[in-house]
DNA sequence: GCGCCCCTGTCAATGGCATTGACAACGTGA
DNA sequence: TCACGTTGTCAATGCCATTGACAGGGGCGC
């Protein structure tokens, strides 16, 4: 394993930065992040480093070790992105809805990334933190520890489940997205109202929602936050 | 030379069916469900077929297309395996519940396809009839149809997702799943206790369920209609 | 100060992938 | 009979991750 890279920016070199984990790492979300960014590839990777394409052997054993790295990168952000929030300045519920919606915008801000992200993780510092905190909000809240640990991945889960399939399809290429959505209108266009009155009555909405990723996570979300309300609830008015 | 593929044109020919695209289908099935079937490629296809890989771009225009027709065959079979059971006999949220299983595990058995075909649609005929259904149960339990069409689409998003996601992770290079392992077991161990009390509390429950997708899908959709349900009983009683 | 070796970066090559265009065999309808 | 469309094959292209051989340079033991 190399040891930290030493730091260079010494002398008017005019050369690039010299590799180094910190320096790919961001070239790497640079790319995530850009409109033409669809794919993180090393010949990309190389381009935006201006260096060659395998020079980041040098410094990952190969691709999911540079992933691993990213996910770390990405859960730090999305911790970070809380930081301010208190929890009981906006309650259990609102926090809660707050934490997944910054999981999602930082990982949908690079989907070439999320992609390949959302399904691994790092178990990194900040994250075990930030667990301890979210279950320490559900705990609070009246959950026992054990069922706030439940929760706590659930949530986690949903949201990265979730971010996931929005980023695989926002990467899928256009013509491939329009045979989908040709289908969808084509099938609702087509549909016999007497044999479907309530896909008929509701086809705008449904069409709405194929187009709208956030919403639907946005419902889905707050149905869940409604589960765990009702689960709250319900052991509340046991223990009376 | 273009070696006789087929023995005999016709008569006692064994040699292998004639390809059509309901032939190429059943293969790529077959390819997704078994074990080594780590990923679904034209060589792979090929192979399966008994066939030079280029011949299924004669009945599929690119790979994007046969997935769709893969996406399709899921979505139908999906759907049949729901075809007995009446949602008046088990009631509505214990059927819900079983429309997102049976998609589950209709995907997860070829775990391969899944992933391609999870965040694509088909919008085919027994689609459509599904949907119908579904949204039927959820008005039939109480919501405005506008209602269940949402409440609808936020469950088999979050089944897709969810689908999408443990696929996903099972096709990882085995070498790639372990270094996840790793990284929480490691993680665990070394928390110091009086920092983390809450996840120290429940370390134990949470390696577990990071082991198991199926007890985390299981218990997210719990919640999911718990919410649902809380949702019904608040229209109701506000209706009184 | 000298030389050696490891760290870093480069280059060429390998094997897998989807896709394309040229070509060959076959059967059909004019 | 013959031209043509359909189906299958083959060779080639271009992108991808990964590897092994090679080269310069800086630090460390001497």
């Amino acid at each position: 394993m190399p040891r930290a890279a030493t730091e260079s920016p010494k002398g008017g070199s005019r050369r690039r930065a010299a590799l180094s984990r910190e320096v790919i790492i961001e070239a790497a979300l640079n790319i995530g992040s850009k409109e033409g960014g669809s794919a993180l590839t090393f010949s990309r990777l190389g381009k935006e480093l201006g260096a060659d394409p395998t020079s980041v052997y040098r410094h990952f054993r190969d691709k999911d070790e540079l992933v691993v790295a990213l996910t770390d990168r990405m859960v730090t952000e999305s911790v970070e992105r809380m930081a301010g929030v208190e929890p009981d300045a906006v309650g259990w519920r609102e926090w809660l809805r707050r934490v997944a919606h910054s999981i999602r915008s930082v990982y949908l801000d690079r989907p070439a990334i999320a992609v390949l992200a959302a399904s691994r993780t790092a178990a990194s510092k900040s994250e075990t933190e930030s667990v301890e905190r979210i279950i320490g909000v559900l705990h609070g809240a009246g959950l026992p520890v054990v069922e706030a640990a439940e929760v706590y991945r659930a949530l986690v889960d949903l949201t990265l489940a979730f971010t996931q399939y929005s980023a695989a399809w926002s990467l899928l290429d256009p013509e491939y997205q329009s045979r989908d959505e040709q289908a969808w209108a084509v099938g609702y266009a087509t549909l016999p109202a007497e044999r479907f009155p309530l896909v008929h009555a509701s086809a705008a909405r449904l069409l709405e929602l194929t187009r709208d990723d956030a919403a639907v996570f946005e419902y889905t979300l707050g149905l869940f936050l409604d589960g765990v309300q009702a689960r709250l609830a319900g052991r509340q008015g046991s223990a009376t």
